[in-house]
RNA sequence: GCCUCGGUAGGGUAGUGGACAUCCUAGAAGCCUCCGGAGCUUUUGACCCGGGUUCGAAUCCCGGCCGAGGCGCCA
């Protein structure tokens, strides 16, 4: 009844019997379903960590879809997890956002979200700049005068970065996206951590020391020096990275880093002075860029598709489309499912496509509902609860007999395979496709197998084998960071 | 110019050495006697090009072409 073995040409065959399967089942419909072994590794995951210079867009959100999705499989997994969101505030951008701030008209308009005021202000500096490029220089002076701790520019910089910190929760929360910790850029300069790194990196053969201190990595393929102090004497982002990097190897077994492909370059140089250091290189998950039909998006030019704007127009199309399946419901009601619904659909859409490639994105793909999307996933679930609702008691019977039946239980029995195949490849699109395999084989299954209306030991199993799938796709949307919702 | 990542049906996409290449969309034909049709069934249609490795390549290697991103004091 386990498992036999045969060969057919060069194939080696495993049939898994019933018995495999049903051990399987019994353990797929208990809550929890899906989690692997409690593990002592700790992992430290950071991802989105974008300039708090302007509202998060489209491609932003890849990056906090594609991290709180792994964050949310390693906790699966049974990994001990923190989740980290890297504050640059001490940046070109941040200072040319304080410049702004200073010298041009800024107020507050009423109603405006922090990070959109933010960001017209940064658009409105920018174009000062180019109009006249001297403002350079009054720029250049208050990073210098970040970097040696003058207290006022500290403050005025803190300031405008945690108000445009507040703007990004508003919208990460509504993408229920979690960090566990915000680390600021400016404290491993404070903490003397950077000065430390520094003169760990003066020390290593590869130094060079001109006006600039770099090093030199061509023997590691890098054909320019990586620059690690600017002839000014201040550090530049690579030193601040370097030690918050040190931080995190020193504090947790494996360091994972979610980053836009724009990212590659400077990541791989710090992955190889990590090495040459003695340290622990971090494992980088990068995302390909996500461009609009007309071209790449610019924080600074103003061009981008917002994620608000998105998760707006996204939650409209969702209550429009419960109201008209559901118009019997509240108000209030309708307006929790669509926001569920629009969850799903945002989410789904951008973690089904694996991070390596690039997209175009599209506001027809982002408001379909239908088959390859997220609320189809949950409207699998919600028809399966109301089976269950209906049903009321049955006795769990786990002896299965069609291949309607069987398709279904292999499926179902291979979820805790896809959690750790998601952790130790860092794909957290498998977990997308899986979703949408349960689904349908489901949907399959529910076209043509009679569940209420069988009667005796085919009526348990198969009620079995809902409960089963229910509580294995709730476990998986959970995973995927969407609402698994009874009824919609 | 150099480096990195992609190139799979009309459009989008899964698939890192093996059995008729996944799914969505689009086109065609069906299914409301159905436990919620955001559904189901059947069907049309694809591995960029050229070499190589292998018993066997969408998958690995080399060279093209196309797309995205990057290339010393930006982050």
């Amino acid at each position: 009844m386990g498992i036999t073995v045969d060969a057919k040409g060069p194939y080696i065959n495993f049939h898994f019997g019933t018995a495999y399967v049903s051990e399987s089942l019994k353990a797929a419909v208990r809550p929890g379903y899906g989690s692997l072994p409690k593990k002592e590794t700790r992992v430290v995951l950071e991802h989105t960590s974008a300039n708090p210079n302007g509202p998060l867009h489209v491609g932003h959100i890849r990056n906090s879809i594609i991290g709180d999705t792994l964050a949310r499989a390693f906790r699966k997994a049974g990994y001990r997890l923190e989740v980290q969101y890297y504050v640059n505030d001490m940046g070109r951008q941040i200072a040319i956002v304080a410049w702004g701030f200073e010298h041009l008209d800024s107020a507050h308009v009423a109603g405006e979200k922090e990070d959109a005021h933010i960001a017209r202000v940064y658009i409105a500096a920018n174009r000062e700049i180019d109009k006249d490029p001297s403002i350079t220089q009054q720029v250049d002076r208050l990073m210098q005068l970040v970097e040696s701790g003058d207290s006022e520019t500290v403050k005025k910089f803190q300031r405008e970065v945690s108000r445009c910190l507040d703007g990004f929760a508003v919208t990460l929360k509504a993408l229920n996206v979690q960090h566990d910790r915000f680390v600021w850029e400016s404290d491993f300069i404070r903490n003397g951590d950077t000065r430390r790194v520094i003169s760990r990196i003066e020390k290593l053969p590869q130094a060079r020391h001109d006006e600039t201190l770099a090093l030199d990595l061509e023997e590691f393929g890098f054909k320019n020096p990586y620059v690690i102090r600017r002839s000014d004497g201040t550090s530049v982002y690579a030193a601040r990275d370097l030690a918050f990097h040190f931080w995190k190897a020193a504090n947790f077994d494996r360091v994972i880093d979610v980053l836009g492909a724009d990212h590659k370059l400077i990541a791989a140089q710090l992955q190889c002075t990590m090495k040459l250091l003695g340290q622990k290189a971090p494992e980088i998950v990068h995302f390909e860029f996500v461009s609009l039909p007309e071209g790449s998006m610019s924080t600074r030019a103003g061009k981008f598709v917002s994620a608000d704007d998105l998760i707006t127009e996204v939650r409209k199309r969702a209550f429009d489309e419960v109201t008209a399946r559901r118009p019997e419901l509240d108000e209030g009601v309708r307006t929790a499912i669509s926001q569920s619904v629009a969850l799903a659909a945002i989410r789904y859409d951008i973690v089904k496509v694996s991070p390596e490639k690039s997209t175009v994105f599209d506001w027809k793909e982002a408001l379909n509902f239908e088959r390859q999307s997220g609320p189809y996933l949950q409207y699998a679930h919600a028809r399966a609860c109301s089976i269950l609702e209906k049903a009321g008691q049955f006795t769990e019977c786990y002896d299965l007999e069609t291949d309607q039946e069987i398709a279904l239980a292999k499926k179902i029995a291979k979820f805790p395979v896809v959690i750790d195949r998601v952790v130790t490849e860092l794909h957290p699109h498998l977990l997308a496709t899986y979703a949408h395999e349960l689904a349908d084989t489901f949907n399959t299954f529910y076209h043509f197998e009679p569940v209420l209306k069988s009667e005796g030991t085919v009526r348990d199993r198969r009620l079995t084998l809902v409960s089963a799938m229910q509580n294995t796709l709730k476990e998986t949307l959970l995973t995927l960071g969407i609402d698994a919702i009874r009824t919609m």
